[in-house]
DNA sequence: TCTGGGGTCCTAGGACCC
DNA sequence: TCTGGGGTCCTAGGACCC
């Protein structure tokens, strides 16, 4: 299916929505002597905290025992991941339902299109407190609501609004609502980067706002220091793109330390059962992939991962597990060195297992012979997502054929219009 | 304070090609 | 033979997000 991008219908009304403590809340609709009472859903580690737990500082992420040292009358509940995926299917139902410009970001929050619901439903403020009332009424979760011009305001909106809230910043009120708070604030601000920008004396988004681009860029590299600037300074061009797909699937397992080393044996059966679960998917989201990531987690914590790209894609459990074994093979010596926590991998490069062929290769073909190889390219990535194709793959590398009317010049690449 | 599982995107260097 | 520029792909690592 092509992507869908809102500004192909000309509207400007962004709608973030994201339900509050998801996971809590889950757990506080289905068990009444959870309700009003703190609540942390995992064990080791805190996944998700009901807003009478944050209040007594509980974050999730954090590790347990500091969050019950913070919290001691906190009830701590085993995640039902299942139960999320129901409640968010339930949720998306009722976006979709709202507007069929849903792009989702994550199991518990989406952007949506509302502008050109004017005429039809009324202005966005009317969409947004509709939304959250067929969300409380209908799946019985709080979900809060954040409206502005841009993606990146109305998720900041709907932040400044939770627990529970809805927020519209106006377009004449935007500089005002944002440039006081905190650089942490920013979209991809996480702690090494908000730890650069303080030792440059900059907290506010406002006094980034105020700085040069260049001097940005030259401290967090070009693309982050583009990107800061420019939302700091209230641009935001993305639109809310419908029918984005998954670059990526990766299943991990962390392994206790308990000083114990693990054997060869343990970690391969570990490393099968991985490979099994990511395979099963990829073939249940009819996918295959090339790259091959393993990753791995020593005893001090630190991190290295270990990649092969293969020439064929494929979504088979053995190919993949022979792959698999070839990498933790030749880590192996690095891992007796160092220990392990943590066995991960993830395939990527992912393209549609089936289709691909049928839509790819004719497109490629017509646009090869008028002459223009980055234009087929680009048309092929607007459909499948990103960089999921790649030259190599069209060239024939994934399908083994040849492409016999490759011009012999392969013209600049030329912008291309995604949009219509 | 000892740390889960699922992702996204960017950077940098080297191999290789024209 | 030397030198240069421009580009892609792959690998490894890192920051960040929920």
């Amino acid at each position: 299916m092509a992507r869908i991008r809102s500004s192909e219908a000309g509207t400007a009304g962004i709608l973030h929505a994201d339900l509050d403590s998801f996971f809590a809340s889950v757990e506080q609709r289905d068990d009444p002597r959870l309700r009003g009472r703190p609540v942390i859903v995992g064990g080791g580690v805190v996944l998700a905290a009901s807003y009478e737990a944050k209040a007594c500082g509980v974050r999730s992420a954090m590790g347990g025992r500091q969050a019950m040292r913070l919290c001691p009358e906190a009830l701590v509940v085993p995640p039902r991941f299942s139960a999320y995926v129901e409640a968010s299917r339930r949720v998306f139902a009722i976006f979709e339902d709202t507007t069929p410009l849903v792009e989702g970001l994550s199991i518990d929050e989406a952007f949506l299109d509302v502008g050109g619901l004017l005429r039809l439903v009324g202005p966005p403020e009317q969409v947004g407190a509709d939304l959250r009332r067929r969300v409380r009424d209908e799946v019985g979760l709080p979900i809060s609501v954040g409206i502005a011009r841009t993606k990146y305001l109305a998720k900041v909106a709907s932040a400044v609004s939770k627990p529970d809230g809805l927020l519209r910043v106006p377009p004449d009120a935007e500089r005002e609502f944002l440039h006081p708070l905190p650089v942490e604030r920013l979209w991809g601000v996480g702690k090494v980067t908000a730890a650069k920008l303080h030792a440059d004396g900059i907290r506010t988004i406002g006094e980034l706002a105020r700085r040069e681009e260049l001097e940005l860029t030259m401290r967090v590299g070009a693309a982050a220091g583009r990107h800061l600037w420019a939302l700091a300074n209230l641009r935001d061009p993305r639109p809310v793109e419908v029918g984005r797909r998954r670059r990526s699937i990766g299943s991990q397992c962390a392994i206790g330390r308990a000083g114990r080393p693990k054997g060869r044996d343990e970690l391969d059966a570990l490393l099968a059962g991985l490979v099994d679960r990511v395979a099963r998917r990829l073939r249940g989201g009819e996918r295959i992939g090339r790259t091959f990531t393993l990753r791995l987690r020593f005893d001090d914590f630190t991190r290295a991962t270990r990649s092969t790209t293969i020439p064929h894609s494929t979504a088979a459990t053995a190919s993949w597990l022979e792959t698999g074994r070839r990498l933790l093979e030749a880590a192996w010596p690095l891992i007796e060195e160092r220990g392990c926590t943590l066995l991960g991998i993830t395939i990527s490069g992912l393209v549609d297992a089936h289709g691909a062929e049928q839509l790819e290769l004719p497109l490629f073909a017509q646009e090869a012979a008028s002459g223009s190889l980055d234009v087929a390219l680009d048309r092929v990535r607007s459909r499948y997502g990103g960089s999921a194709v790649t030259r190599g793959s069209l060239v024939g590398r994934r399908t083994g054929l040849e492409m016999p009317t490759l011009p012999d010049h392969v013209p600049p690449r030329s912008p291309v219009r995604h949009a219509g």
